[in-house]
DNA sequence: TTGATTGCAAAGCATTTGCATGCTA
DNA sequence: TAGCATGCAAATGCTTTGCAATCAA
């Protein structure tokens, strides 16, 4: 159960240098939250990350787990991104290069993918306004394979049980 | 102040068809919020269009806007959009043909623009995973040009007055 | 006449804020 | 010690829902 010692050394100390030139303070709650945020793979909310949190500290706060989370998108360690179910996820940034998705609209199924060429376009196309960009998202909604070959099985689609947008990744 | 008769009859039948094929009814605030929402430019939040709607008819509900808007978005007449501060914007969908957006951070306008080699990447790119897209979404968020000059003139920037998100539009 | 639609008020939900208390620097 | 951070409860803001009355087919 214990983490390994010197796991996320650089994360950490991105967020110390980032809570001193600001003049903020470090916590234990802001280590543990960045501790675990870590450690889970790609897309939670607030109340996700809240969940983890409790288990270890039940008395931290979901309001902190707010606050941290965007702390922690102001230090460049997360990226907040939407899905259109109108909650906010956040990923990993440091260290994560960047990406785009996916969602499946029947399993709610993340598709990971990266394009340079994309990318590259972007910034041509936005350069040709003049824009400087910050940063962006590009999201397709859409069908799996996975679900279109369940549906090609004419299987009676497990009616009833919507499916919520459930986030699961499929790395490239 | 009255409209051109045969304005807009194209996606009135769209609408009526969508109305019919669902078992649905047709009425008055249906037909005047599609035909207010039709003759405004780009990127209407429900609120937004309520006001435009109450002027003409006051006894028309924010809710019906809401449903109005869901239902526009199903007969493909509308599409929804975000920009990142927490509300849904509504653009025209029908026979105005696909674009995505620049949003600049400062001044909050709203750039569009269009590129057939994104989007032909984009399809590669599904077609990689075996993914059927259905619709997408590209937004870049940074600094417009204008903003960019403001900032360079050294302008002591309009503090204070923080700029809301407003929705201008640049056409490419 | 039937059942979809409307408008209002109330409820929902994710997120933010006020404030007294606690804790870092 | 000063003042940032925390946790709780309350507030917020957008959107949806319940329901009685209304209206289209």
């Amino acid at each position: 159960m214990r983490t390994k010692k010197e796991k996320f050394v650089v994360e950490k100390s991105i967020l110390l240098e980032h809570i001193q030139a600001a003049g903020l303070r470090r916590t234990n709650q802001r280590d543990l939250i960045l501790e675990i945020f870590l450690s889970t793979e790609d897309h939670l909310t607030s109340e996700d990350l809240y969940g983890l949190v409790h288990r270890k500290d039940p008395t931290i706060g979901l309001t902190t787990v707010y606050r941290t989370l965007k702390l922690l998108t102001d230090a460049g360690l997360a990226r907040e991104v939407g899905f259109g179910d109108g909650k906010t996820y956040y990923e990993h940034h440091y260290n994560h290069e960047h990406h785009d998705h996916m969602i499946c609209t029947e399993c709610g199924r993340v598709i990971e993918f990266f394009s340079p060429e994309i990318e590259e376009l972007q910034d041509e196309m936005a350069s040709r306004f003049g824009f400087r960009p910050t940063h962006h998202s590009l999201r397709m909604w859409g069908v799996c394979a996975e679900c279109q070959r369940s549906k090609a099985d004419a299987q009676p689609a497990p009616s009833g049980a919507q499916p919520r947008v459930r986030v699961k990744t499929a790395k490239h």
